[in-house]
DNA sequence: CGAAACATTGACAACTTTCAATTGCCGTGG
DNA sequence: CCACGGCAATTGAAAGTTGTCAATGTTTCG
Protein backbone atom coordinates (compact mmCIF):
# COMPACT_ATOMS: atom_id res chain seq x y z
CA UNK A 1 0.00 0.00 0.00
CA UNK A 2 1.40 3.38 -1.10
CA UNK A 3 1.58 6.57 0.86
CA UNK A 4 0.16 8.51 -2.37
CA UNK A 5 -2.95 6.66 -3.04
CA UNK A 6 -4.16 5.99 0.98
CA UNK A 7 -7.45 8.16 0.70
CA UNK A 8 -8.03 10.52 3.97
CA UNK A 9 -9.82 8.78 6.48
CA UNK A 10 -10.07 9.71 9.97
CA UNK A 11 -8.13 8.73 13.10
CA UNK A 12 -10.87 7.13 14.58
CA UNK A 13 -11.76 4.79 11.38
CA UNK A 14 -8.06 4.17 11.08
CA UNK A 15 -7.63 3.48 14.81
CA UNK A 16 -10.42 1.41 14.38
CA UNK A 17 -8.77 -0.70 11.33
CA UNK A 18 -5.44 -1.20 13.99
CA UNK A 19 -5.37 -4.27 15.60
CA UNK A 20 -4.33 -4.93 18.96
CA UNK A 21 -0.42 -5.09 19.62
CA UNK A 22 0.94 -7.68 22.31
CA UNK A 23 2.46 -5.44 24.93
CA UNK A 24 5.83 -4.09 23.64
CA UNK A 25 9.72 -4.45 24.65
CA UNK A 26 10.04 -0.65 24.21
CA UNK A 27 9.92 1.82 26.49
CA UNK A 28 8.70 5.26 26.45
CA UNK A 29 6.67 7.58 28.92
CA UNK A 30 3.35 5.86 28.03
CA UNK A 31 4.69 2.47 28.38
CA UNK A 32 5.91 2.75 31.47
CA UNK A 33 2.96 3.67 32.81
CA UNK A 34 1.53 1.05 30.97
CA UNK A 35 -0.58 3.64 29.44
CA UNK A 36 -2.49 3.98 25.71
CA UNK A 37 -3.61 1.05 23.42
CA UNK A 38 -1.05 -0.34 21.20
CA UNK A 39 -2.04 -0.32 17.55
CA UNK A 40 -1.00 -1.22 14.39
CA UNK A 41 -0.86 0.87 11.27
CA UNK A 42 0.53 -0.25 7.59
CA UNK A 43 3.05 1.60 6.17
CA UNK A 44 1.48 4.56 4.51
CA UNK A 45 -1.46 4.61 6.93
CA UNK A 46 -2.77 8.25 7.79
CA UNK A 47 -2.72 8.16 11.67
CA UNK A 48 -4.64 11.34 12.24
CA UNK A 49 -5.47 14.03 9.88
CA UNK A 50 -4.42 17.97 9.61
CA UNK A 51 -7.86 19.36 11.27
CA UNK A 52 -9.05 16.63 13.00
CA UNK A 53 -9.96 17.53 16.50
CA UNK A 54 -6.75 16.93 18.73
CA UNK A 55 -7.97 14.17 20.98
CA UNK A 56 -5.20 11.75 21.71
CA UNK A 57 -1.28 11.40 22.43
CA UNK A 58 0.66 9.05 20.55
CA UNK A 59 3.70 6.85 20.86
CA UNK A 60 5.75 5.12 18.70
CA UNK A 61 6.15 1.37 19.90
CA UNK A 62 8.02 0.48 16.58
CA UNK A 63 8.06 1.86 13.73
CA UNK A 64 8.58 5.44 11.91
CA UNK A 65 6.00 7.75 11.62
CA UNK A 66 5.95 11.31 9.85
CA UNK A 67 3.91 14.56 10.01
CA UNK A 68 3.01 16.41 7.31
CA UNK A 69 1.12 19.27 5.97
CA UNK A 70 0.01 19.76 2.43
CA UNK A 71 -0.19 22.99 1.42
CA UNK A 72 -2.59 24.40 -1.58
CA UNK A 73 -0.20 24.57 -3.86
CA UNK A 74 0.60 20.56 -3.30
CA UNK A 75 4.02 21.10 -1.90
CA UNK A 76 4.52 19.11 1.06
CA UNK A 77 5.94 19.77 4.13
CA UNK A 78 7.30 17.36 7.14
CA UNK A 79 7.33 18.18 10.42
CA UNK A 80 9.26 15.82 12.04
CA UNK A 81 9.70 12.06 11.72
CA UNK A 82 8.94 9.99 15.21
CA UNK A 83 11.02 6.85 16.17
CA UNK A 84 10.51 3.76 19.01
CA UNK A 85 9.50 5.69 22.17
CA UNK A 86 8.95 8.96 20.57
CA UNK A 87 5.86 11.11 21.38
CA UNK A 88 3.75 12.95 19.10
CA UNK A 89 0.56 14.35 18.34
CA UNK A 90 1.33 17.27 20.85
CA UNK A 91 -0.31 20.05 19.96
CA UNK A 92 -1.99 23.19 20.86
CA UNK A 93 -5.55 24.03 19.78
CA UNK A 94 -8.54 22.30 19.40
CA UNK A 95 -7.28 20.75 15.79
CA UNK A 96 -4.18 19.40 14.77
CA UNK A 97 -2.41 21.22 12.32
CA UNK A 98 -0.65 18.60 10.66
CA UNK A 99 -1.34 14.90 9.86
CA UNK A 100 0.57 11.61 11.09
CA UNK A 101 1.82 8.97 9.31
CA UNK A 102 3.44 5.43 9.05
CA UNK A 103 6.36 5.21 7.19
CA UNK A 104 7.01 2.35 8.12
CA UNK A 105 4.40 -0.37 9.12
CA UNK A 106 4.23 0.61 12.54
CA UNK A 107 3.19 -0.19 16.19
CA UNK A 108 1.73 3.08 18.06
CA UNK A 109 -0.01 3.73 21.26
CA UNK A 110 -2.59 5.56 22.08
CA UNK A 111 -4.40 7.75 24.80
CA UNK A 112 -7.06 10.62 25.11
CA UNK A 113 -5.41 13.86 25.32
CA UNK A 114 -7.70 14.46 27.91
CA UNK A 115 -7.35 11.61 30.06
CA UNK A 116 -3.86 12.06 30.06
CA UNK A 117 -3.81 15.75 31.10
CA UNK A 118 -6.58 14.54 33.74
CA UNK A 119 -3.79 12.00 35.06
CA UNK A 120 -0.87 14.46 34.89
CA UNK A 121 -3.34 17.04 37.68
CA UNK A 122 -2.81 14.07 40.09
CA UNK A 123 0.23 12.76 38.92
CA UNK A 124 3.14 14.90 39.43
CA UNK A 125 5.81 12.89 38.74
CA UNK A 126 3.89 12.61 35.29
CA UNK A 127 3.03 16.52 35.10
CA UNK A 128 6.83 16.84 34.83
CA UNK A 129 7.32 13.97 32.61
CA UNK A 130 4.58 15.52 30.11
CA UNK A 131 6.52 18.84 30.52
CA UNK A 132 9.69 17.10 29.95
CA UNK A 133 8.44 15.28 26.74
CA UNK A 134 6.53 18.72 25.60
CA UNK A 135 9.96 21.00 26.34
CA UNK A 136 12.13 17.67 24.43
CA UNK A 137 9.21 18.72 21.69
CA UNK A 138 10.29 22.34 21.53
CA UNK A 139 13.80 21.82 21.21
CA UNK A 140 13.27 19.48 18.76
CA UNK A 141 11.19 21.67 16.43
CA UNK A 142 13.51 24.42 17.25
CA UNK A 143 16.20 22.23 15.94
CA UNK A 144 14.32 21.78 12.61
CA UNK A 145 13.55 25.16 12.34
CA UNK A 146 17.22 26.47 12.79
CA UNK A 147 18.59 24.24 10.42
CA UNK A 148 15.94 25.10 7.55
CA UNK A 149 17.96 28.75 7.23
CA UNK A 150 21.23 26.89 6.42
CA UNK A 151 22.60 25.89 2.98
CA UNK A 152 20.76 22.71 1.12
CA UNK A 153 24.20 20.80 1.97
CA UNK A 154 24.54 21.60 5.59
CA UNK A 155 20.59 20.56 5.83
CA UNK A 156 21.58 17.46 4.35
CA UNK A 157 24.48 17.11 6.99
CA UNK A 158 22.07 18.37 10.34
CA UNK A 159 19.85 15.62 8.99
CA UNK A 160 22.28 13.12 8.61
CA UNK A 161 24.12 13.51 11.93
CA UNK A 162 20.43 13.92 13.72
CA UNK A 163 19.19 10.79 12.53
CA UNK A 164 23.04 9.51 13.31
CA UNK A 165 21.81 10.56 17.08
CA UNK A 166 18.62 8.63 16.78
CA UNK A 167 18.85 6.18 14.57
CA UNK A 168 21.91 5.00 14.09
CA UNK A 169 23.98 1.40 15.25
CA UNK A 170 27.24 2.72 15.33
CA UNK A 171 28.45 4.30 12.22
CA UNK A 172 25.15 3.13 10.06
CA UNK A 173 22.35 4.38 9.61
CA UNK A 174 19.40 2.45 7.81
CA UNK A 175 16.90 5.41 6.62
CA UNK A 176 13.45 4.11 7.18
CA UNK A 177 12.32 7.29 4.66
CA UNK A 178 12.41 7.80 1.39
CA UNK A 179 14.71 10.98 -0.65
CA UNK A 180 10.99 12.82 -1.08
CA UNK A 181 10.79 12.62 2.97
CA UNK A 182 13.92 13.77 3.46
CA UNK A 183 13.34 16.84 0.78
CA UNK A 184 10.09 17.71 2.46
CA UNK A 185 11.72 17.32 5.93
CA UNK A 186 14.65 19.87 4.60
CA UNK A 187 12.78 21.91 2.25
CA UNK A 188 15.01 21.06 -0.50
CA UNK A 189 14.11 19.09 -3.73
CA UNK A 190 15.12 15.43 -4.27
CA UNK A 191 17.41 16.04 -6.80
CA UNK A 192 19.21 18.38 -4.14
CA UNK A 193 19.02 15.31 -1.18
CA UNK A 194 20.38 13.20 -4.08
CA UNK A 195 22.84 15.55 -5.54
CA UNK A 196 24.38 16.54 -2.26
CA UNK A 197 24.57 12.46 -0.91
CA UNK A 198 27.03 12.15 -3.72
CA UNK A 199 28.82 15.05 -2.58
CA UNK A 200 29.12 13.86 0.39
CA UNK A 201 30.38 10.41 -1.10
CA UNK A 202 32.62 11.92 -3.15
CA UNK A 203 34.12 13.90 -0.40
CA UNK A 204 34.65 10.14 2.02
CA UNK A 205 32.44 12.07 4.36
CA UNK A 206 29.76 9.30 4.26
CA UNK A 207 29.23 6.12 2.33
CA UNK A 208 26.56 4.81 0.85
CA UNK A 209 26.02 0.97 0.49
CA UNK A 210 22.67 1.33 -1.09
CA UNK A 211 20.39 4.38 -1.45
CA UNK A 212 19.04 3.55 2.36
CA UNK A 213 21.97 3.24 3.98
CA UNK A 214 24.15 5.54 5.09
CA UNK A 215 27.43 5.10 6.74
CA UNK A 216 28.92 8.01 8.20
CA UNK A 217 32.96 8.13 7.78
CA UNK A 218 34.16 11.55 8.85
CA UNK A 219 31.45 13.32 11.25
CA UNK A 220 33.77 15.96 11.80
CA UNK A 221 33.80 16.67 7.93
CA UNK A 222 29.82 16.78 8.53
CA UNK A 223 29.98 19.31 11.24
CA UNK A 224 31.94 21.25 8.77
CA UNK B 1 22.97 51.79 23.66
CA UNK B 2 23.57 49.93 20.50
CA UNK B 3 22.69 46.10 20.00
CA UNK B 4 26.00 45.45 18.70
CA UNK B 5 28.10 46.92 21.01
CA UNK B 6 26.58 45.36 24.11
CA UNK B 7 29.01 42.90 26.01
CA UNK B 8 27.79 39.18 26.38
CA UNK B 9 27.13 39.05 30.39
CA UNK B 10 25.54 36.31 32.30
CA UNK B 11 21.93 37.10 32.72
CA UNK B 12 22.49 36.98 36.57
CA UNK B 13 24.81 39.90 35.91
CA UNK B 14 22.43 41.52 33.56
CA UNK B 15 19.34 40.98 36.12
CA UNK B 16 21.11 42.16 39.02
CA UNK B 17 21.82 45.43 36.75
CA UNK B 18 18.14 45.55 35.82
CA UNK B 19 15.68 47.38 38.00
CA UNK B 20 12.64 46.59 39.71
CA UNK B 21 9.74 47.56 38.04
CA UNK B 22 6.19 48.64 39.20
CA UNK B 23 3.37 46.15 38.94
CA UNK B 24 2.42 46.08 35.74
CA UNK B 25 -0.93 46.57 33.58
CA UNK B 26 -0.28 43.78 31.15
CA UNK B 27 -1.60 40.45 31.98
CA UNK B 28 -0.03 36.82 30.99
CA UNK B 29 0.05 33.75 33.27
CA UNK B 30 2.20 34.69 35.39
CA UNK B 31 1.29 38.24 36.10
CA UNK B 32 -1.92 36.79 36.55
CA UNK B 33 -0.91 34.88 39.13
CA UNK B 34 1.11 37.40 40.38
CA UNK B 35 4.65 35.34 39.97
CA UNK B 36 8.30 36.60 38.97
CA UNK B 37 9.60 39.82 39.59
CA UNK B 38 9.55 42.47 36.79
CA UNK B 39 13.08 43.55 35.56
CA UNK B 40 13.69 46.02 33.41
CA UNK B 41 16.14 45.36 30.16
CA UNK B 42 17.68 48.22 27.78
CA UNK B 43 17.84 47.72 24.35
CA UNK B 44 19.66 45.23 23.13
CA UNK B 45 20.41 44.12 26.62
CA UNK B 46 20.82 40.33 27.11
CA UNK B 47 18.46 38.62 29.27
CA UNK B 48 20.28 34.93 28.93
CA UNK B 49 22.89 33.11 27.23
CA UNK B 50 23.52 30.42 25.00
CA UNK B 51 25.14 27.64 26.96
CA UNK B 52 23.97 28.94 30.15
CA UNK B 53 21.80 26.87 32.78
CA UNK B 54 18.28 27.25 32.14
CA UNK B 55 17.08 28.50 35.16
CA UNK B 56 14.10 30.57 34.83
CA UNK B 57 10.90 31.22 32.89
CA UNK B 58 10.45 34.79 31.47
CA UNK B 59 7.51 36.79 30.70
CA UNK B 60 7.71 39.81 28.16
CA UNK B 61 5.83 42.52 30.56
CA UNK B 62 6.39 45.09 27.95
CA UNK B 63 8.76 45.87 25.03
CA UNK B 64 9.81 43.26 22.45
CA UNK B 65 12.82 40.39 22.81
CA UNK B 66 14.23 38.07 20.50
CA UNK B 67 15.56 34.66 20.71
CA UNK B 68 19.29 34.00 18.41
CA UNK B 69 21.99 32.05 18.23
CA UNK B 70 24.90 32.76 16.30
CA UNK B 71 26.73 30.17 14.40
CA UNK B 72 30.51 29.38 14.36
CA UNK B 73 30.94 31.37 11.08
CA UNK B 74 29.18 34.41 12.36
CA UNK B 75 25.47 33.45 11.07
CA UNK B 76 22.95 34.98 13.04
CA UNK B 77 19.46 33.07 13.37
CA UNK B 78 16.63 34.56 15.82
CA UNK B 79 14.23 31.26 16.92
CA UNK B 80 11.55 34.05 17.92
CA UNK B 81 10.05 37.28 18.82
CA UNK B 82 8.41 37.76 21.77
CA UNK B 83 5.85 40.15 22.86
CA UNK B 84 4.05 41.67 25.89
CA UNK B 85 1.86 38.68 27.48
CA UNK B 86 4.64 36.07 25.67
CA UNK B 87 6.49 33.39 27.58
CA UNK B 88 9.85 32.57 26.67
CA UNK B 89 13.00 30.78 28.12
CA UNK B 90 11.30 27.50 27.81
CA UNK B 91 13.87 25.42 26.84
CA UNK B 92 14.50 21.98 27.63
CA UNK B 93 18.28 20.26 28.81
CA UNK B 94 20.24 21.65 31.25
CA UNK B 95 21.82 24.54 29.31
CA UNK B 96 19.69 27.37 26.97
CA UNK B 97 20.60 26.76 23.13
CA UNK B 98 19.64 30.00 22.20
CA UNK B 99 20.71 33.34 24.19
CA UNK B 100 17.85 36.21 24.28
CA UNK B 101 18.13 40.01 23.91
CA UNK B 102 15.91 42.76 24.67
CA UNK B 103 15.43 44.42 21.57
CA UNK B 104 13.59 47.64 22.67
CA UNK B 105 13.80 48.97 26.29
CA UNK B 106 11.89 45.75 28.01
CA UNK B 107 10.09 45.09 31.13
CA UNK B 108 10.04 41.35 31.66
CA UNK B 109 8.95 39.31 34.58
CA UNK B 110 11.28 36.44 35.61
CA UNK B 111 10.72 33.56 37.84
CA UNK B 112 12.79 30.38 39.05
CA UNK B 113 11.80 26.91 36.77
CA UNK B 114 11.94 24.81 39.37
CA UNK B 115 9.77 27.08 41.78
CA UNK B 116 7.76 26.93 38.55
CA UNK B 117 7.31 23.60 37.90
CA UNK B 118 6.92 22.75 42.06
CA UNK B 119 3.59 24.93 42.39
CA UNK B 120 2.52 23.33 38.72
CA UNK B 121 2.69 20.14 40.86
CA UNK B 122 0.41 21.48 43.49
CA UNK B 123 -1.81 23.80 41.47
CA UNK B 124 -3.52 21.75 38.61
CA UNK B 125 -5.04 24.79 36.77
CA UNK B 126 -1.14 26.42 36.85
CA UNK B 127 -0.15 22.94 35.39
CA UNK B 128 -2.58 23.36 32.14
CA UNK B 129 -1.87 26.52 31.33
CA UNK B 130 2.34 25.68 31.80
CA UNK B 131 1.35 22.93 29.39
CA UNK B 132 -1.15 24.82 27.25
CA UNK B 133 1.55 27.89 27.08
CA UNK B 134 3.91 25.11 26.37
CA UNK B 135 1.68 23.91 23.28
CA UNK B 136 1.66 27.07 21.96
CA UNK B 137 5.25 27.35 21.58
CA UNK B 138 5.57 24.14 19.88
CA UNK B 139 2.94 25.31 17.67
CA UNK B 140 4.39 29.21 16.97
CA UNK B 141 7.73 27.13 16.50
CA UNK B 142 6.29 24.34 13.70
CA UNK B 143 4.87 27.63 11.92
CA UNK B 144 7.94 29.04 12.22
CA UNK B 145 9.78 26.18 10.86
CA UNK B 146 7.11 25.43 7.71
CA UNK B 147 7.62 29.26 6.89
CA UNK B 148 11.24 28.61 6.28
CA UNK B 149 10.26 26.03 3.76
CA UNK B 150 8.84 28.81 1.23
CA UNK B 151 10.69 30.97 -1.02
CA UNK B 152 11.57 34.42 -0.22
CA UNK B 153 8.47 36.26 -0.83
CA UNK B 154 6.13 33.78 0.77
CA UNK B 155 8.27 34.17 3.90
CA UNK B 156 8.22 37.69 4.09
CA UNK B 157 4.64 37.62 3.38
CA UNK B 158 3.72 34.58 6.02
CA UNK B 159 6.34 37.43 8.32
CA UNK B 160 4.47 40.11 7.80
CA UNK B 161 0.77 38.15 8.42
CA UNK B 162 2.36 36.73 12.00
CA UNK B 163 3.36 39.79 12.67
CA UNK B 164 -0.55 41.18 11.68
CA UNK B 165 -1.93 39.02 14.31
CA UNK B 166 0.42 39.68 17.18
CA UNK B 167 1.16 43.37 17.64
CA UNK B 168 -1.16 44.76 14.47
CA UNK B 169 -2.96 48.05 15.47
CA UNK B 170 -5.66 47.76 12.93
CA UNK B 171 -3.75 47.21 9.37
CA UNK B 172 -1.17 49.02 11.02
CA UNK B 173 2.08 47.13 11.88
CA UNK B 174 4.88 49.09 13.53
CA UNK B 175 7.92 46.57 13.73
CA UNK B 176 10.18 46.61 16.50
CA UNK B 177 13.10 45.03 14.95
CA UNK B 178 15.52 45.86 12.32
CA UNK B 179 15.68 44.76 8.68
CA UNK B 180 18.71 42.25 10.10
CA UNK B 181 16.55 40.57 12.51
CA UNK B 182 13.24 39.77 10.35
CA UNK B 183 16.35 38.95 7.66
CA UNK B 184 17.98 36.13 10.53
CA UNK B 185 14.12 35.47 11.56
CA UNK B 186 13.21 34.33 8.21
CA UNK B 187 16.88 33.05 6.72
CA UNK B 188 16.67 35.17 4.29
CA UNK B 189 19.66 38.31 3.36
CA UNK B 190 18.97 42.05 4.60
CA UNK B 191 18.87 42.90 0.73
CA UNK B 192 15.84 40.35 -0.04
CA UNK B 193 13.61 41.45 2.68
CA UNK B 194 13.94 45.07 1.43
CA UNK B 195 13.43 44.22 -2.14
CA UNK B 196 10.73 42.07 -1.34
CA UNK B 197 8.80 44.61 0.66
CA UNK B 198 9.53 46.63 -2.30
CA UNK B 199 8.22 44.21 -4.46
CA UNK B 200 4.93 44.07 -2.20
CA UNK B 201 4.49 47.92 -2.18
CA UNK B 202 4.72 47.73 -5.92
CA UNK B 203 1.96 45.38 -6.05
CA UNK B 204 -0.14 47.56 -4.03
CA UNK B 205 -0.27 44.73 -1.24
CA UNK B 206 1.34 46.40 1.63
CA UNK B 207 2.57 50.32 1.87
CA UNK B 208 5.46 51.68 3.47
CA UNK B 209 5.23 55.01 5.34
CA UNK B 210 8.67 54.78 6.77
CA UNK B 211 10.84 51.62 7.33
CA UNK B 212 9.81 51.14 10.37
CA UNK B 213 6.01 51.14 9.77
CA UNK B 214 4.11 49.08 7.63
CA UNK B 215 0.45 48.99 6.69
CA UNK B 216 -1.28 46.03 4.76
CA UNK B 217 -3.43 47.36 1.95
CA UNK B 218 -4.20 43.50 1.18
CA UNK B 219 -3.80 40.73 2.77
CA UNK B 220 -5.46 37.99 0.60
CA UNK B 221 -2.73 38.96 -1.84
CA UNK B 222 -0.27 38.42 0.84
CA UNK B 223 -2.00 35.22 1.56
CA UNK B 224 -1.48 34.56 -1.92
C1' DC C 1 10.74 -11.01 -16.35
C1' DG C 2 8.66 -6.66 -16.72
C1' DA C 3 6.24 -2.73 -14.87
C1' DA C 4 6.24 0.83 -11.60
C1' DA C 5 8.28 3.51 -8.30
C1' DC C 6 12.46 5.38 -6.60
C1' DA C 7 16.95 7.43 -7.21
C1' DT C 8 20.65 9.57 -9.80
C1' DT C 9 22.61 12.63 -13.19
C1' DG C 10 22.77 16.48 -16.59
C1' DA C 11 21.59 20.97 -18.66
C1' DC C 12 19.40 25.11 -18.17
C1' DA C 13 16.47 28.60 -15.85
C1' DA C 14 15.17 31.07 -11.82
C1' DC C 15 16.00 32.77 -7.52
C1' DT C 16 18.91 34.40 -3.85
C1' DT C 17 23.26 35.92 -2.27
C1' DT C 18 27.25 38.70 -2.61
C1' DC C 19 29.56 42.83 -3.42
C1' DA C 20 29.20 47.62 -4.22
C1' DA C 21 27.18 52.04 -4.37
C1' DT C 22 23.50 55.17 -3.16
C1' DT C 23 19.85 57.04 -0.49
C1' DG C 24 17.45 58.22 3.66
C1' DC C 25 17.12 59.01 8.53
C1' DC C 26 18.50 60.91 12.92
C1' DG C 27 21.33 62.77 16.49
C1' DT C 28 25.28 65.73 17.52
C1' DG C 29 27.84 69.74 17.20
C1' DG C 30 29.08 73.97 14.97
C1' DC D 1 19.06 75.93 12.40
C1' DC D 2 21.71 73.51 9.34
C1' DA D 3 25.63 70.54 8.20
C1' DC D 4 27.97 66.53 9.05
C1' DG D 5 28.72 61.80 10.38
C1' DG D 6 27.13 57.33 11.17
C1' DC D 7 24.08 53.73 10.57
C1' DA D 8 20.15 51.48 8.45
C1' DA D 9 17.79 50.65 4.33
C1' DT D 10 17.43 50.48 -0.54
C1' DT D 11 18.96 49.57 -5.17
C1' DG D 12 21.92 47.62 -8.90
C1' DA D 13 24.93 44.20 -11.20
C1' DA D 14 27.24 39.90 -11.21
C1' DA D 15 28.01 35.33 -9.28
C1' DG D 16 26.51 31.23 -7.06
C1' DT D 17 23.10 27.95 -5.52
C1' DT D 18 19.02 25.53 -5.99
C1' DG D 19 14.93 24.32 -8.68
C1' DT D 20 12.92 22.59 -12.97
C1' DC D 21 12.69 19.63 -16.74
C1' DA D 22 14.29 15.63 -18.88
C1' DA D 23 16.72 11.37 -19.46
C1' DT D 24 18.82 7.31 -17.52
C1' DG D 25 19.80 3.93 -14.02
C1' DT D 26 18.29 0.99 -10.08
C1' DT D 27 15.36 -1.50 -6.99
C1' DT D 28 11.16 -3.76 -5.77
C1' DC D 29 7.61 -6.80 -6.28
C1' DG D 30 3.80 -9.05 -8.59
Amino acid sequence: MLAHTIEKQSAERVARRGTRDNPPARSGVMAKLMLGVPIKFGAGAEIYGEGEPVEYVYEVVQGTVRTIKVLSDGRRKIGGFYFAGDIFGLEEGRDHTLSAEAITDSSVRVIKRRALIKMAGYDRELAQQLLAVTSREIARVHNHALMLIETAQERVSSFLLEMAERISVGDLIVLPMSRQDIADYLGVTIETVSRTFTILENTAAIALPNSRAVVLRDRAALRQ
